[in-house]
DNA sequence: CAATGATACATAGCCACCCGAGGTACCAAC
DNA sequence: GTTGGTACCTCGGGTGGCTATGTATCATTG
């Protein structure tokens, strides 16, 4: 099932901290795991993720640096900042206060 | 705490059709009983609502009628049509899909 | 060895859409 | 008579996801 993209909007920051919290990773990395491990239900585009690590080392909750090539193959390793892991923890409880409202009022009037 | 409006996309079409599944509705009512039901946490804005209201119609997913003025207000109810019914059972099943995804992803590994 | 496809980065432009601001109209309260 | 609630509506700006395109390297396949 393709989940539709507007869908996807405010939970990409979140998801991108929290896969930095794991451990640093390259942008590429992230598009291919977030794919496995939701089978295919979050397909992330290059077009979206590249933008979107720009702005948040812009903002400093996450830094770069270019790996030494391996196997010709060039890489940016993000890693998690401090101030990206507080903000971690803030969109993450954005989304549990957000995705239970939205449950609540999908379940209807039995549970309000 | 306020929800960043990113994360209201996508979001926005299955609760009306939610809510219309309850029961017939004016727009106001609807921006109003959101409000009360999610404590604020989801604050349903007129100019966000009322154009998708306008797009559901044209859609056929609902229908509106005008109600005659009570105490000099005008209020158009809406009700949800059967395909507005097999709407909001593929938009609650994207969602759930789509939360559970995103749960999953920050919750770490552990349950990957 | 040419073409395809995966890896890995990047950006420009299109388009969808949320929201602030503004508008109309009626009523109650102070 | 001004404020604030109800109840509808629309325009414009800004945000941002996605398609398309580009660069470069490597493995695979015909």
């Amino acid at each position: 099932m393709a989940i539709p993209s507007e869908l996807l909007r405010g939970s990409i920051e979140p998801i991108l901290l929290s896969l930095l919290n794991e451990r640093a990773m390259h942008g590429y990395e992230m598009i291919k795991l977030v794919n496995a491990r939701t089978s295919g239900a979050l397909e992330w585009k290059e077009g979206t993720i590249y933008p979107w690590l720009h702005r948040l080392e812009a903002d400093g909750l996450i830094t770069s640096e270019w790996q030494a090539p391996v196997d010709g193959r060039r890489r940016k390793v993000y890693h998690l900042t401090r101030q990206g892991q507080r903000q971690l923890a803030q969109r993450t409880q954005e989304w549990r206060t957000f995705s239970e409202s939205v449950n609540l009022l999908l379940a209807g009037p039995a549970s309000a």
